[in-house]
DNA sequence: TTTTCGATGTAATGTTATTACATTGTGAAA
DNA sequence: TTTCACAATGTAATAACATTACATCGAAAA
């Protein structure tokens, strides 16, 4: 029998709590660093947490930048696409889904027979509190 | 007296011309690989003339790719908000716009008072050739 | 002519990610 | 219980992507 969902490992949940406590996002080796006196040593310590917790759905990978967010709305699974705001700032990322925005792509994807596997969404700019600064 | 428009230096030249005969993304040491005889010895105659064929409008970076192409529609200069579809298989890439995806991404961020600079859209799957494969 | 400024050349370094291989721990099958 | 299989881990080395620093060159402006 297969469970369909398993605990955490030490590793994973190090990294997991690392960037969720974290206010922008953390590249691997900015980890890798914060977890130096939990024993990690090497940065395959982290990609390999990083893999598991980017499968779970419960990290980010933002592109723009090469670093990781934990997902702000864990529980709601499998909603179909995400997109993120990124202050240049302050480093906040915001994350939101729009229906109309994943309809359109999938229509363009439908017309021209393109399948769709994952799709990234990344707006960087300033938010409101830093904007007005 | 300043030129809002310059001519491209030799270095721009060949690096445009590298990515508009490759038939897929290519990645910044893939160019410098591919133009050694033409006198290229360091990625950074690359990085600085990409930077420039960038801010041209003229070359467009795939930032799930870590690589580069040449603008399909070089002449229609700022088109607000440009997507791409990415073949896996082949590597093709398809650049379009879409003015609903443009609104509604410029909407949600009127609403939380961010101020976009840049959006990156890249959506990963198998084009219409090699899905039927 | 001299100054200035953008482009270039080269080396070194910094940052991000993967490959390779040995070891350990845990649960299922015998 | 022993053995087997497999996932997770530890460690080192290397690959891939990008930038910093500094010297030089050449063309256009003063």
């Amino acid at each position: 029998m297969t469970t369909t969902r398993s605990e955490l490992t030490r590793n994973q949940a190090l990294v997991l709590a690392a960037l969720a406590k974290a206010e922008a996002p953390l590249s691997a080796y900015t980890i890798l660093d914060r977890l130096r006196d939990d024993g990690f040593r090497a940065p395959l310590q982290v990609y390999r947490a990083l893999d598991k917790l980017l499968a779970a759905g419960l990290v980010h990978r933002i592109e723009t930048l090469n670093a990781f967010v934990a997902c702000a709305h864990p529980h709601c699974h499998a909603h179909g696409l995400i997109a993120f705001a990124i202050c240049e700032d302050c480093g906040q990322v915001d994350e939101f889904s729009d229906a109309v925005v994943r309809e359109r792509l999938g229509a363009w994807s439908a017309d021209h027979g393109f399948r769709i596997d994952k799709t990234t969404i990344e707006i960087r700019g300033h938010c409101a509190a830093c904007a007005a600064a």
